[in-house]
DNA sequence: TGCCAAATTGAAAGCGCTTTGAATATGAAC
DNA sequence: GTTCATATTCAAAGCGCTTTCAATTTGGCA
């Protein structure tokens, strides 16, 4: 059934069809009622394509997925971002477009998808300190959001990001003013700008108190179990080993836990543990009490809040720069006490 | 830059410049590799729109991920999955279309999809028994291809699945074997047809080795830490307490082990656990030797043979259902031991 | 009754590509 | 030098929609 179709069994011309359908204003009362029962009655849509070549809007929104070659690892983070910009996405009759690819041959597929016009805007994931992808989408002319930020370079884009400096900042604060002085951070990889600017925060909080932080005392790392399990476990074997730590993720801190209770020590009393919780749907962080101590901003939301400002941006057309910082809420669980 | 252009500026017409490009046989090989030439050099690529409007292929797979209105959790195994059937996607010339849709709407999503044209084909995810999206697709007439299997009803569709019922056997007689007489499990929630299958060979075992099942023992829900805690913790402080626990994901056994250190059990000593692993890329099941024994089956391969089978079936034309069944790996861990 | 503005409808062009059918150029065979 | 098959190129139609511009109808008012 296209329009061709529906229009001749109205008797009607495809552009009244057309207009009715798209709640012009020039259509009768009367036919628009008739037209729209029409289509329903026989399950007639656009077709999306032939809308789009015409109208020049794609209607979708490209999410670009690198896979690193080097670290072969899927973001955990990821499930939960993209149902929420979905969610949005449907709501405002928007697909989703999602491209996995290596990351070597991101430029060329953000290049492609400009050149093919398959979609109206794109959302950045992972941004670098520096990130080649923003003067390139810029240059490009596809309005984008990215989902953190790109410190040095060029600042003159769009973002949602969360506060990672306050926030572990607060986090190291807090664990000091609860006695520790020998606090460890076990971080994601520091070529992520997310994780640069947690340390900052950590070192920033050290700096203000008059700590020295322990170089050994701060890792990087893939945000696995396994990764947050090792790490921990040759801290806590140290003779300076930490009497606290601020881990970078909810999967790393589940590794920090076995290592704790392998070395016989418990979570809370023996030792504090704080850790950013993106609150992962399928990882919640206790049902009443919060099993650990964290600070915490929904990816979900993230999610969510990146597409809205992007199809925003889209229909605005308005090209300034839109920034949403947002403040993590630092949670007590079990998981800390006083040194 | 586009086809008239690039043709103006070749001085050939956009029959040839459109034949050179998609390498059809009448055009002479120096007009070739002029005209490629050149659509590098302005970085000319066919308008995605345009082009499947003209073909009648949209050269895109669509994803219908369901976002369960009253669980409100995002399936874990997702990334994974998506990013094994991206790459395979990306190296096919495809795109990936997802929608994510509250469950109730999923059956008009499916036939927007269909009649907007938007897609070749789709993969449909987390079957149930009985599942009404299967004789809808069928009847929409799309290729498609499922992620699972859907017993009972019609199974005269494409599936790849793993042998779960075989894999929770196994893991049974294994733990038999061990001399264990009351195993516990720790399923997904029951109207997925994978969690259905997996009690029926824990069952199965059962009934082979006439040792009866204690209904106490089987508990069903949401693949959360949190879950796996709750249960375990549950089943510990029954008189009847299980010696071995299967459990159906990596995810819920994270919290099977909190709640077994929380008893004060050393795990793989005073109390077994097999589980089933997707082999997520960040929660791989330990480095060398591995933290749990496993059932394992690699989601993200699935992924690939999911968006590899349903191309090969849009290639085809050849619409006769294609079937893989996974066997899953038996992979000893630190985690079982006698009873 | 006649006139003009407003309301309503339609024909056709165009979005950027593929593909059919026709046209032209080339070259081998006579 | 023709002739005809083959190789190469092109003009134009068509994919299913939107939108411009033109045509028609309607109704208010003198």
């Amino acid at each position: 059934m296209n329009l061709k179709n529906l229009s001749d069994l109205l008797g009607l011309s495809q552009t009244t069809v057309s207009r009715a359908l798209n709640d012009y204003p020039e259509v009768s009362e009367a036919t628009r009622a008739r037209v729209k029962a029409a289509a329903i009655k026989h399950h007639y849509r656009a077709n999306t394509r032939a809308k789009s070549l015409a109208t020049g809007r794609s209607m979708a929104i490209g999410h670009v997925i690198p896979i690193s070659t080097r670290h072969e690892i899927v973001n955990p983070i990821f499930a939960d971002f993209i149902a929420g910009a979905g969610e949005v996405y449907s709501r405002n009759q928007h697909d989703m477009l999602l491209s996995v690819v290596p990351d070597v041959e991101e430029e060329r597929t953000y290049r492609e998808l400009a050149a093919k016009a398959s979609v109206d805007g794109v959302i950045v994931h992972g941004p670098r300190p520096n990130d080649p992808r923003i003067p390139l989408l810029k240059s490009l002319g596809i309005p984008f959001v990215v989902h953190g930020r790109a410190s040095d370079g060029d600042t003159d884009y769009s973002w949602v990001d969360v506060n990672n400096r306050r926030s572990f900042e607060r986090a190291a604060n807090f664990l000091f003013d609860l006695g520790h002085r020998r606090l460890a951070l076990i971080n994601g990889l520091e070529f992520m700008d997310f994780a640069k600017r947690r340390k900052e925060g950590f070192l920033a909080a050290h700096a203000a108190r008059g700590v020295a932080a322990n170089p050994a005392l701060m890792v990087t790392g893939e945000m696995t179990e396994d990764f947050g399990f090792r790490a921990a476990g040759a801290m806590l074997a140290r003779p300076d080993a930490p009497t606290a730590f601020i881990v970078s993720s909810m999967i790393m801190a589940i590794g920090v836990r076995r290592a704790i209770s392998d070395a016989r020590l418990k979570l809370g009393r023996d030792i504090s543990v704080i850790i950013h919780d993106d609150a992962l749907s399928y990882l919640p962080n206790g049902a009443d009490i919060p099993i650990f101590t964290a600070t915490k901003s929904s990816v979900h939301e993230a999610g969510k809040l990146c597409a809205q400002m992007l199809l925003d941006i889209i229909n605005a057309g308005d090209r300034t720069p839109r920034h949403t910082l947002l403040e993590t809420e630092l949670t007590v669980g079990e998981s800390t006490g006083p040194a």
